[in-house]
DNA sequence: AATGAATGAGCTTTCATTCAT
DNA sequence: AATGAATGAAAGCTCATTCAT
C-alpha cells in the first residue's frame, strides 16, 4: 500500500541517510511478518492470535494494526511471501541440470531441503488451505503455473513423450501432491527440528518418475549435491 | 438438520424394558455421531460447535458428556468411522482385478467415486489433519497399513519388479498423497455436491503408474466400470 | 420471544409450583434488565458496557448472551418498556377529567411525576434517540399513536375548534416537544435525584395552552392532586 | 474531505515572514475546526475521530494537540460556535417585525432556515447535549438569555399580557422545545439535503401561539419571506 | 440419564493520546 | 511547529465445559 507513487525514501523530509522513522517502520513490520511465521510455524494459525504474535515481535498490540488491515491479512500474506523463498531456493537448486526426470528429482528433494532450513515453513504451507484460503490460492497458483510452464517447456521440447497437452496440469497437480502430502508425512518437525525423510523416499520417488509402478530399470538413487 | 435426530416422541420416557436403555442410548450416540458428520461434512470443524452440533441430533448440549468425553473426543472418531466405510468400498471395487497397475488404477477411481456417494468425507478428511489430529492419525495408519499390506502382497508375487522392501511404505505415502491432495484440487464440492475430475487426470495417473515420467506406452483410458 | 406459543409454566416437565428453573431464568432476566436501566439511568448508554451490566446484575458476562442477542438488542428494549409503565401512569392521572385543556395539562404533570418516580426513566429517553435508535422509533410511535388518537377524538367531539385534522399530527409534536424537552431542562437528575420543575414552569404551560402568547384570561394554576 | 484542509504546497515550509507564522496557525486552527464541523455534521460526533478530523483538515494526527487540549475540547467549541452563527441568522429575519405573536413564528421559522442553509447544524445541535455537554450548555445559556432578554423586552412593553415575570424563563423553554424537538421530528437531513416541515407545521404553531389549543381565529398561514 | 443455563477466559479490533524525530 | 507511529486499555462477543435441577 503505502510503496504506490513516491518512492518511500523521498516521501517524507529529503532524507538524510535513509531515514530513522523509515527504518524503524521497517523493522517492525519485519518484525511482525517473522514473529507471526514463527508462532505459525509452532503453534499453527489456530493459535496465531495477535496477543502471541505482538508479543513475540516485542510490541504492543494496538501497533499490529499500523502494518496489517486485520489479522487475517497477515496471516494471507505469509505463504505466498515464504512460497517465493521456496521457489528461488528450487530454482536455484535445478539450475544446470538437463533431463527431465533428473529435473523433477532435484525439484523435489529441494522442496524438502528448503523445508529443512525453514521449519516454519511446513506448518504454513500445510494449514494456510484451511486458515488462510486467500493466501493458499494465490501461493498455489503461483506454484502451479510455474510449474506447469516448465512441463510444457519440457513437452514441446518431447521430453514427456507420453502425455498430451491437456494432461500436463494433473501432471502438476499429481507431482505438487507427492512433495506436498509426503512432507507431511516424513518431515513432521520434531521440537522445532524438521526431520529428514528416509533415503527409500527418494529412490521410490525416482523408480516411480521413471518407470511407474513396474519401476524396473537402473535405480539412480538419491540425488547427489541437494 | 434437527429433523434427523431423534424422534421427540421417544426423546423423553425412560423407557419400559431394560433392552430398551440400552437401545436408547445407543440411539442417542448415533445421533450425536451422525450430527457430526453432517455438521462438519457441512461446516467444516471449526464451526463444529457443540450447541450446533446436540441441535442437530435433537438432544441438549449436556446430554453430550454422557456420550463422549469432549468434543474433540467426539471429533476424534470421525474420521475413522468413515475411513473404515471408505476401505470397504474401494476393497469392494478392487475385488477380482488382477494387475498391480490396474488393482491401483482401480483404487484411486474408487477413492473419487466413494467421494461422490459420501460428500461429507471430503471436508472430514481434509480438515482432520488439523482439527483432529488424533484421530487423522489413526485413519491415516489403518489406510497407510492396508495399502502397504497390500503392496506387499503384490510385492511378493513379483508384481513391482523394480522396487525394493523398504521402498514400499515411500511408495504407498507417494499414492496416497497422489488420491488425497488431487482430491482437493479436483473434487472441491460444489453447493453440497462433489465435483468429479475431468478424464486428462485419469489417463494422466494411468500413464504415471505405467512408465513415469516418459508415459509412454498404451494409454489405457479412464477405467470402465467406476 | 421466549414467550410465543406455548405457555412458560408448561414448556418443560409437567410443572409442580411453578418450576426453579423457570423462576430462576425470569429472575435473571429481570435482573439484567433491571441493571441495564440503572446503568443506563446513572451513566447513560455510551457507559453501559456488558462488564458493567452484568456486575450489576451479578452474572457472568457470558450470561448476558442467555438472555439477549446483543447489547444493542437490550438497549433498544430499555425505552419501549419504560415508555409503557409512563403510559399507564399517565392514564391513570387523566382519568376522569373533562375538558381537553384540563387533561393536556394534567397529562403534562403526570409526565413529570413519573420522572420523579422513575429518575433513570429521564436519561434513557433523552439518550435513546442516538444510541437505540429502534427503540425510540417504537415508543415514539407508541406515545404519539396515543397521543394523536387522543386529539383526534377531542377534535372529532368539537374540543379544538381552530385547528384542521393535518394541523393535529405537528400539535403532537409540538406538544411532545415541550415534554420532552422541557424535563432536560428541569428534571436533571442531581445525585440520583430528580429535581421538580418549578411552580411557574406550571402555569407558563397552562396560560399558553389556554391563550396562547396573549395568556390572557384566568390562570388557573398547577394541577391540584396530581 | 481532504480536500478541503490545508493546501498541501503550503503544509510543509516555515513560512518567510513573523506574521506569516501567525496567519499559517491560525488557518489550521480553521481547518480542523472546519474539518471536525464537516465530520460531524456527515457522521455523527461518535464517528468524528481524530484520525478521521485530521485526515479532513490535511494535517497529521500529533498536530491536532498543538491547537487543541483534546479531542473533547474541539467538540465543545463546536455548538457554540455555530450557535452564534444562528443566532445572527434569525436576528437578521426578525428585524423590522413588529408583533411579538408575529416575531415568534418569524423566529421559528428562521431557525428552520438556518438549518437548511447550514445542514451539518441539525446534527451537531441534537448530538451535542450528550457528546459534548459542556458545549451544549454553552451553546443552551447563550441562546436561552438571548431569547429571555427579548421576551422580557417585550413583556415589559406588555406585549405578553397574560404572564407573569416568572413565567418568561419557562415559556422560553417550551418555545425553544418546540423548536429544536421538532427539528428532529421534521428536518431529518435525507442525503446530506435537510427536509422541510409540511405546511401544516407553521399554521399549527401559529395558531398554538395566537390562541393556544384552542385555536379559534384567523389562521394566518405560514411567514411570507422566510 | 437428560437438561439447559451459567461460567469466564479468550478472542479481534478501535482510538485518544504521547513522544521521539 | 509538525509529524505519524506506538501505546494499551477497553470494548462486544463466543463457546467448551460444568452442574443444579
Amino acid at each position: 500500500m503505502a510503496e504506490a507513487g513516491v518512492a518511500a525514501s523521498e516521501r517524507r523530509r529529503p532524507a538524510v541517510a535513509g531515514g530513522k522513522r523509515q527504518q524503524n517502520t521497517e523493522r517492525i513490520r519485519r518484525a511482525l511478518f517473522d514473529a507471526a511465521a514463527r508462532v505459525v510455524g509452532e503453534l499453527g494459525y489456530a493459535e496465531a492470535s495477535i496477543a502471541r504474535i505482538t508479543e513475540a515481535a516485542g510490541v504492543a498490540q494496538g501497533t499490529f494494526y499500523n502494518y496489517f488491515a486485520s489479522r487475517q491479512d497477515l496471516l494471507n500474506q505469509l505463504l505466498p511471501a515464504l512460497g517465493e523463498e521456496m521457489l528461488a531456493h528450487i530454482a536455484a537448486e535445478v539450475r544446470g541440470i538437463s533431463g527431465e526426470v533428473e529435473r523433477e528429482e532435484r525439484r523435489f528433494a529441494a522442496f524438502f531441503g528448503f523445508l529443512q532450513q525453514r521449519p516454519a515453513f511446513f506448518r504454513i504451507l500445510n494449514e494456510a488451505e484451511l486458515f488462510a484460503p486467500q493466501g493458499f490460492r494465490q501461493h498455489f497458483e503461483n506454484i502451479a503455473e510455474g510449474y506447469l510452464a516448465a512441463l510444457r517447456h519440457a513437452h514441446a521440447r518431447g521430453a514427456l513423450p507420453g502425455f498430451t497437452e491437456e494432461e500436463l496440469e494433473p501432471l502438476v497437480f499429481l507431482l505438487m501432491a507427492m512433495r506436498s502430502y509426503t512432507s507431511m508425512r516424513y518431515a513432521y518437525t520434531e521440537g522445532g527440528q524438521a526431520r529428514r525423510p528416509p533415503d527409500a523416499l527418494w529412490s521410490a520417488y525416482a523408480k516411480l518418475m521413471r518407470h511407474g509402478l513396474a519401476g524396473t530399470g537402473p535405480a539412480p538413487g538419491k540425488p547427489q549435491k541437494r
